[in-house]
DNA sequence: ATTACTTATTTTGTATGCAAAATGAGCGCT
DNA sequence: AGCGCTCATTTTGCATACAAAATAAGTAAT
């Protein structure tokens, strides 16, 4: 029987702490990544290191320049765009199998979480709010089962993040997300699928127009 | 000017290599990978073929074992129906952007693309029908003019091919298939994107059948 | 000063070396 | 025979070493 066996090894650490040096800002967009500083802040040599960069820009994160190494992608408003309206289906799709597959235990935990994130919105706890609202979508799509999508959403959702970043949700905003949330809990509750599924992908479409006016504006996007 | 210097490396050869050995069987699914073996057959030392297989088990054709290397994926039948689930929505995507952007020269290429696979069809000419098929649908994608998608869709095309090989279609699904292209082409023609969508969907839904009662049969899947 | 050229330095790409872990062969035991 | 044990062999993981390419620095000519 083939066991999951899933200690993290060196490789695994080294891709997600590269990783999170993209998200949180500390390797730009563009950026080139000199494996002379890397092997000096993971304290590693250089062969893992190379072969954590190749994984990374497997994955699209990283970019490799023949003989020049690698640098961070950056993300254009194009890109984004791109990443939103695939994003989209993924959302969609993630509705459709929840709404289906769903018991009324999932359900519950769902609605709980929603209350949740409800309550933070009430105490205008921004961080707090986003870190629920990415817990109630990921539990969507546990409740979706399908590990492909699991994994594409995964990916798409960081490299989504990396622009995010920039954008402050505007108050305006905020109401009409947490409205958005109200029927998406609704539609999930009557298992609709095919609601749930376009109420996600328009929702979906709303904050793609507040990123990519964000990112318009940033000086990031060139 | 960022120059898309794309001389292809060593790197990327020793990639598709391996892809193209494990699509042909040369490699099978569960099978383990010695580096020995590889570095003999490619002529290459171990460090940029440990960079490949890093870059590989990133995009899911192989997988990592803590201190034993690699091996290559096994496509289960759980598994071909979450890529299609997936494959689905985003043939769906396509249909949708590509009968919205297409211009006429997009279009009359892609009947001609069309009517040349229906000869192969009449022909009874299976593989060169299979080919003509694939290069509609990337020529969709194409039209589409989304990146992403078009990657997301690659990554997942090839893991399903590694499956489909198996699967020998039926007279009946063949005539059946060449049917719902026509519809496809009438779609797009009429640029209804989401008739188009719907369609893909359903196109590839059909194939899905196919494919997973050849998996079931197969000796592969476990 | 600016440009072109030459040379030194850094950085990348690949090969090799060594230690730890896993695999497999032999061997005694029940 | 089947089971567990020890030890040799293989394989993997990481570090280092060296060559080729790119970058930076300096110098001479206009």
């Amino acid at each position: 029987m083939p066991n999951d066996n899933h200690v993290s090894s060196l490789h695994d650490n080294l891709v997600r702490d590269i990783r999170e040096m993209v998200l949180d800002g500390t390797l730009a967009p563009g950026q080139r990544v000199p494996e002379r500083f890397l092997t000096e802040q993971f304290g590693v040599s250089r062969t893992p290191l190379r072969e954590a960069i190749r994984a990374l820009a497997s994955e699209g994160t990283l970019e490799l320049l023949p003989n020049r190494g690698a640098r961070v992608t950056k993300v254009s408003a194009k890109e984004v765009d791109d990443l939103f309206e695939v994003m989209g289906v993924l959302e969609a799709l993630s509705g459709e199998l929840a709404a289906k597959k769903a018991t009324n235990p999932d359900i519950a935990e769902v609605k709980a979480l929603h209350y949740q994130m409800v309550l933070h919105f009430t105490r205008r706890e921004l961080i707090a709010y986003f870190h629920l609202n990415q817990r109630i979508h990921e539990k969507i799509l546990e409740i979706a089962g399908n590990d492909i999508l699991m994994n594409m959403y995964q990916t798409l959702a960081f490299r989504i993040r990396r622009a995010r970043y920039v954008a402050n949700i505007s108050e305006t905003r905020w109401s009409t997300a947490v409205k958005e949330h109200e029927e998406l809990l609704a539609a999930l509750e009557s298992r609709d699928g095919e609601k749930l599924g376009h109420l996600l992908r328009r929702h979906l479409a709303n904050t793609c127009e507040i990123v990519r006016k964000a990112i318009e504006d940033s000086p990031t996007s060139h």
